[in-house]
Formats: C-alpha cells, sequence, structure tokens
DNA sequence: ATATAATTAAAACATTTGTTTTAATTATAC
DNA sequence: GTATAATTAAAACAAATGTTTTAATTATAT
C-alpha cells in the first residue's frame, strides 16, 4: 500500500535508498547547476540546460529534487559547506597584521579559485547581489561566522577603540574590496584586459587588500585621536578660512 | 504604398512621429522598467509586469521598443546620460584630497540615492555584476570617463610614484567600497539590521571612504619607499626563521 | 467635417519552460 | 532466476511568456 501511495505522488523521491548509480547523477546535476547558476544565476539557466550539460535525462532533476526551486537550494547547501571549510585558516595565535591577511587570502582563494569546484564563491557571491529566498540561511550558516572572525580580528587591531558602526565600516570596506573582483569580473577584464586577477595573483591581491586596509584603519585611529584631543570639533577640523582676496 | 510596407513590418515603430500622448507612454513604461530591471535583473520581470506597473496595455512594448532587449538597452542608455551628468562635480582645482572625497560622494550618491530616478545607479551596478551584451556600451561610455577620473586624482595623490598595476589595484579597492554598498544591499541589510546606508549617510560614507582609502593610499606608498630602500629584497622581508626546538 | 495615420486595447499565437506521465531499463532481494 | 523496486528515457502537458494580429480609438491634416 505505501508503494500504491508512492506511486500518487510521482514528483518525489521514493525512498531515501539509492543506488551508487544514482548517488553519481545527482552528483552530475548539483555540478552542472552550480556552473551554470554561479554563472547565470537561478531565472536564466532552464533545467534543459543543466541536464543537457550534466549528460542526464530532462526528468532527472524533478526526479532526484523536487523542482528547480530544491535543485538551487541543494547547490547552495553544497557551497556553504565548502566555505565553512575555507573559513578555519585564520590562527588566532599569530599577530593580527598576518591573521587580517590570512582572513582576505581565504575569502579571496575561495572567491576566485581556482578551488577545486570553482563555482562555490561565485555563486554565493551572486546570491548577495541578485537575492532569492535561499539567501537567509546563508547569510545565518555563512556569512556571519565568517563576518564574526573578521570583527574580532578588527578588534584586535584597533584596540577596540572605535565606535560599533565605525567598525562595521571598516570590515565592508575589507569585504568590498574583496567582492569587487568577484562580482565585477566582466566589467573589470573590459577596463583592465589583461585581467589583474588571475588564479595565481590571489596572494599578490590579498597582500595588497591587507597593506590598504591596515593603512586605511591606522588612519582612521589618527582621525579618532585628534578629534579626541580637540573635542569641541566633531567635525573634521576646518582649514584656516582665507579672507576673500 | 510606403504605408503598405510598414503595415507588412508591424513589429517596428511606424513613424518617427510621435503624439505627446505616445511620449507619455513611453516614459511611464521606461521608468517601470527601469525600476524593476534595477531590482530583478532582465530575465526575471515580464513584460506583463512591466506593462501593469506602467499602467499602459501589454502591446505598449513591443510597439514603441521593438521587443524586451530594445527596452531594456534603452533603459539602460537613460542611465547612461544621468551617470555622465553626475560625474561632473570633481573640481580639478581644489587639492586631490577633496577631490577624492567628492569623487567618491558622487558615486555614492549615484548607487544609493535619493538622486529623483533612484534606479538609475542601481541598474547600472546590477549590469556590471551580471553582465548582458549591453555591457560593452555601458562600460565605454560611463565606466570608462568615471575611471579616467579617479585615475588622474590617484596619480596627483601618489605622485605617480606607483607602477600602473597598483594605480588600477587602488581604483579598483576604492570603487569596491562603493560598490558592495549597492550590490549586497540585502546581505547588508541582514548582518546590520538598521541598515548603516540609509539615505541621509551617504556623506557619512563617503567621509569614512575617503579617509580610509587615503590611509591606504599613504601604508602602500610608504612599503614602497621601504622597499626602494633595500632594493634586494622584493617580497616583504622574510622574519628570523627560529630553529626547530 | 472627413480621411488618414498613429496609438491603444484586446485577443490570439507560437514558443519556451517547468513539470508529469508512461514506458523501458537496471539494480536488488528472495 | 524471478519478482519487485529504483532509476532512466522518452513523450506529453499545462502554464507562462514574448510577440503578432486585428479591431477600436484618438489625433492630425486637408
Amino acid at each position: 500500500m505505501a508503494a500504491a501511495i508512492a506511486a500518487l505522488l510521482p514528483a518525489r523521491r521514493r525512498r531515501p535508498r539509492s543506488s551508487p548509480n544514482a548517488d553519481e547523477t545527482r552528483r552530475r546535476v548539483v555540478e552542472a547547476a552550480g556552473e551554470v547558476f554561479a554563472e547565470h544565476g537561478f531565472h536564466a539557466p532552464t533545467i534543459r540546460q543543466i541536464t543537457q550539460r550534466a549528460g542526464v535525462n530532462l526528468a532527472a532533476v524533478n526526479y532526484h529534487f523536487r523542482d528547480k526551486d530544491e535543485l538551487y537550494a541543494t547547490v547552495l547547501h553544497h557551497a556553504h559547506r565548502a566555505a565553512a571549510a575555507c573559513a578555519l585558516t585564520v590562527n588566532a595565535a599569530r599577530p593580527p597584521r598576518e591573521q587580517l591577511r590570512a582572513c582576505v587570502r581565504g575569502f579571496l582563494q575561495h572567491l576566485l579559485g581556482p578551488a577545486r569546484p570553482a563555482w562555490h564563491g561565485r555563486l554565493m557571491a551572486r546570491e548577495m547581489a541578485q537575492p532569492t529566498p535561499a539567501l537567509d540561511s546563508l547569510v545565518e550558516e555563512s556569512m556571519r561566522p565568517r563576518c564574526e572572525t573578521l570583527a574580532a580580528i578588527l578588534r584586535a587591531l584597533t584596540g577596540n577603540r572605535l565606535p560599533r558602526a565605525q567598525h562595521n565600516r571598516i570590515g565592508l570596506s575589507i569585504v568590498g574590496q574583496c567582492l569587487i573582483y568577484s562580482q565585477n569580473r566582466a566589467l573589470i577584464e573590459r577596463l583592465f584586459p589583461p585581467a589583474p586577477a588571475a588564479a595565481n595573483q590571489v596572494d599578490a591581491l590579498a597582500d595588497h587588500i591587507a597593506q590598504f586596509s591596515l593603512g586605511g584603519i591606522a588612519a582612521l585611529l589618527n582621525q579618532a585621536k585628534r578629534r579626541s584631543q580637540s573635542p569641541a570639533i566633531t567635525r573634521r577640523a576646518p582649514r584656516r578660512k582665507l579672507p576673500a582676496a
């Protein structure tokens, strides 16, 4: 009878018990879908494109996954796990400047590869730029923890002497410097034809961003110190006004 | 006879001569399409959604524009012109630090509004993140000139003492800090619930980014100077290697 | 005022897309 | 080896979407 009921719900997987061969087609579908979702977003790619690229039958998506939405959710979940594995590369025993460099490098590595499934980072970057309902879980499971890591490094670097809002802005300044290379790849390739984000240049990029950001943080600390020394002026000190003529 | 030929090509605009009423529907379609393209990209929005939002008939898109593609191109062209008008806010007579701040503020204003048609900047940001064939004209007409402005400011700030590749990276660091607020709005709203990019905070954001970037540039200049003083070491000086145990 | 063109409105079309169904094949258990 | 379930393959479907067509309406020129 259970079989009869299952026959009435044909769009669902019949049994969690899966043959090794079935696992292989699932894997191929996820891989193909990941690549194309990362490249063109959720709407543009069609199921026919995906299944053709995976070399499986059209119905495989609706058989192994409920529908296109669940396939996308599954693909994004795979990217989650890869990201989590990547976040552990920061060694809290090193000096904060080194930690920042390692954190940036890990992020860039994840975004620009060549991590083995190269689409993981790009897919997450795209999801942030063009959110679907799946964004919430992405933020909570992957982005927030990584954000906490960065925030801790920043607190160590500033001695916690800056207000929270400023810490947040600094974090976004650092992340923004990384994301632009992933999210605006097409733009950069057109502006600077020999793409400066080639895979083997990830380390050079990380060095640049870390150095640039350390300088930025130092400037903000200096500014805060100057302000606290002349507390009457909350904005920047006005330059001497030259009398007209 | 010309009329007969026109009747055979019904998908084209019959005549460039347009009544004032027709101009109004064109305007409403462009406005509605701009908002929804900026929000959801090119593929997701349907012509029915757009025409309904504009309060015009479904066929208006294919009558006044050839098809969805040309409508998108037209919308993007409107955004171009608004961007060009916005790029003139930098006064070359001011000191470079001021120019940088003005440049950043103009860019942010364009991205985060509230410029009157608020979708202009967002649409361009989206086009860069998810390029269509229309990206090329966007880059050449809008981005490259703006980029040149920024590059000139940077050369003034560094005294042209850094290699070209490093100048490019600095420019991308600055632009990346701005773009993240537009391209990852959804992410930021989830991470920092009271959005720090509220419209009236554009000035504060521009101050932060300018200050941060000036500090970053100073750090890179320092680094270059240190390296040129000890030219044998091209990478950063290796720390003393501790012998094992 | 009337004729002609331009524009709008409504319905119809053709295609694409996600999904289901039905049949064929393969693996698994007894 | 046979029966049963799981998986794959192929075809069929239904809904949605971009586009056309045809008719109605409005503006413009003579």
